[in-house]
DNA sequence: GTCGTCAATTAGCAAC
DNA sequence: GTTGCTAATTGACGAC
């Protein structure tokens, strides 16, 4: 009789009644575990790539226009392609006192970057952020910034081969997009919270799934317990079941022994256990 | 003290 | 109006 043979996850034998610490260990157990894990469940697998892509509605887009504005970041409000469209870069009246902050922040965390085009970057955006300062005729209301297929693409691909970005690499891809630095890091920062959450979710179903076999499977020995207690209360005790049954148990192990003969003095028979508390089986 | 990353949160926008 | 997605902000934390 084979204690897994209702259950594939391995998991089945010896359980007891401690499902979930038996289950919430495995190996793949994430060894890059962040520091932080306040989800429920913290397990990470092997590294999935969920296909979140910014759906986007609108591609039309152009990149070179895109890069005039942003680069002209926080303030300039960029009108799109020719249907009419707006985009403006992030600005807001409520983000206003913000903003200047915001792109002097960035220039301290870009400062570090040591080629000429990077100074020049952060000129650019240090003007940005004096623009922004003295813009306040109120008409810079805060829009979203959409980015385009092309660049989500880019960005997609980027996070497949590394999920973060050294200063260089943001700077870099930045370029190519035509995006600040900032937005380079802010989307990769959103994209990994994207994707722990979402494996959180998996695991999460991935676990509960687990628990409901390991509790069906606790259930059925339960059961089978019962039956068997109510088996040997039903014969006579000669007749108990050889010692090779899975009901056999450390306390009742003279009784097993009984077909045996001589059981009561021959050495302890090694058989498994599959009871945490002995006691239950008895 | 600076920097990078994180979780939590806010807010714009499109779809319904 | 609600909902889902996601860009952006904020503050905390650890590493250096």
């Amino acid at each position: 009789m084979g204690f897994d043979d209702g259950c594939n996850t391995g998991l089945v034998l010896g359980l007891g009644f401690s499902t979930m610490s038996s289950t919430t260990s495995p190996s793949k157990s994430h060894g890059t575990t962040p520091k932080i894990m306040k989800h429920a469940f913290s397990l990470k697998f092997d590294e999935i790539e969920p296909s979140l892509t910014l759906g986007l509605s609108s591609d039309h887009l152009q990149i070179g226009t895109c890069r005039k504005n942003n680069n002209n970041n926080n303030t300039m409000i960029l009108e799109g392609s020719s249907n009419g469209d707006l985009y403006r870069q992030t600005s807001s009246p409520h983000a206003h006192s913000t903003t200047s902050a915001v792109s002097s922040f960035s220039v301290k965390r870009e400062r570090d970057l040591s080629s000429e085009e990077t100074e020049i970057d952060v000129e650019i955006e240090r003007i940005s952020s004096r623009v922004s300062d003295e813009d306040e005729d109120g008409c810079n209301a805060r829009k979203k910034l959409r980015l385009t297929k092309q660049q989500s693409a880019l960005l997609e691909e980027s996070f497949k081969q590394h999920s973060t970005l050294n200063p260089k690499q943001k700077q870099a891809l930045a370029r190519q997009l035509n995006l600040r630095p900032r937005q380079v890091e802010v989307w990769f920062q959103n994209r990994r919270a994207r994707t722990k959450l979402k494996q959180t979710e998996v695991d999460y179903e991935l676990l509960k799934k687990c628990c409901e076999t390991l509790t069906d499977e606790n259930r059925r020995l339960q059961k089978e317990v019962q039956e068997l207690k109510a088996l040997k209360l039903a014969q006579p005790f000669y007749m108990h079941m050889p010692a090779a049954t899975l009901t056999m148990c450390p306390s009742c192990e003279r009784l097993g022994g009984a077909d045996h003969g001589s059981a009561a003095k021959a050495p302890k028979p090694h058989f498994y256990n599959p009871f945490t508390n002995p006691s239950a089986a008895c």
